[in-house]
DNA sequence: TCATCTGCCTAACGAACGTTAGTTAGTTAA
DNA sequence: TTAACTAACTAACGTTCGTTAGGCAGATGA
């Protein structure tokens, strides 16, 4: 992949996730890119082509992100607690590295006409392999914060993180930074409490 | 207004939901209301006006219907469990009669380019009326399930009411609706747990 | 050195878009 | 009965869209 392909694609995934499929020309992605639009078509062979390329790649990317950081030097050594509060913070952190997660939500909340089968099958792959790690991370973490009755809330406990995170995103296009940091803390508080309450 | 415009109203409101503003064109909505494309001017003075009409009609619609849900006979004489419950499963239910909800954060999180201040605007004063009336029975739930220190949790709760069912929004788009209703009843009875455990 | 390849360009295409103008049939009101 | 109004229509407008064709400069490799 060479460099202008690399910005295109670069380019692509922001106006994507700001104004969605439709509501972004190509025009717009090669004016922004600085090149005319036809020479898109040097690099990719349609704007379907484009962005399903981008989906994958985003998808690849992002666990490739979230494994990185649970196996890196950072979280070696510490508790399931912080663990699992570095993966909430990866997937809040919605204006810095991780504009990938803001794409794929709003990606599948309204996808290109067409694509709707093919784009929700790619996000449930990729949702079942994070569901599979926190799976183990839940358990570790209640057996860590010494729950009595750990049950098989596991399932439940996923179905929160993911309404959560997902419910986070949502605001955060509605309130302005600080609120929403305030939100995130409150919603992480709330979370913990509820995973060392036991069943 | 007459039953035309009304009609174009209630198609519009399904067809954005489902392609977004940009995704759908004028010749879809008068194609699937059984009309032409420039009769629906004889309605609406363009398509970004039928749009902001959309908007501010379904927010009063929305509003009425819990407002009326909260003070209905159903509603007089239950507990305040009962009626968050009900409150909970207004904003969860997208299937049935909601189908404003769905639109109403599709909007948020795609808005059409040039009118994402407006529609923001719109929400946010939208969702502080319900904020108000929540905070009212959170704090009834608290009382009538005894929980020994309220404290000032109430924005916290809130805020994870918030997240949890546009965090549901999100994940009806992806799984069957049998998985759905199982994450739903499984949020819930996190979500109650939670208020009932006190501060 | 010369042929090939690459990446970008300009020009132009047909289709679809939102929108306007002008017309017509049906209804309402004087 | 006739005038005015309503809501639909057909025709057509200019613009933008995604896309294709063809050319040209610079890098690459024999």
């Amino acid at each position: 992949m060479n460099d202008t392909a690399l910005r295109i694609k670069q380019t692509a995934l922001r106006l994507f996730t700001e104004y969605g499929f439709e509501g972004t020309s190509l025009s717009d992605i090669a004016q922004s890119v600085g090149i005319k639009t036809p020479s898109i078509y040097a690099h990719y062979k349609s704007k379907e082509q484009l962005f399903i390329r981008l989906v994958e790649d985003v998808i690849t990317e992002e666990r490739d992100k979230w494994l990185q950081i649970m196996d890196g030097e950072d979280a070696r050594g510490r508790s399931a607690k912080e663990r699992l509060r570095m993966l909430f913070d990866f997937f809040t952190d919605f204006t810095g590295m991780s504009a990938g997660q803001s794409f794929l939500k709003r990606t599948m909340l309204v996808p290109p006409r067409g694509l709707e089968e093919r784009i929700r099958a790619d996000i449930i792959a990729y949702e079942e392999t994070l569901s599979s790690f926190l799976r183990g991370l839940l358990r570790e973490a209640e057996a860590e914060a010494g729950v009595e009755k750990p049950a098989d809330r596991g399932e439940q406990q996923i179905a929160v993180f993911y309404a959560l995170i997902d419910g986070l995103l949502v605001e955060f296009q509605l309130y302005d930074a600080a609120t929403h940091r305030k939100r995130i803390e409150a919603v992480w508080d709330w979370l913990w409490e509820g995973i060392t309450r036991g069943g």
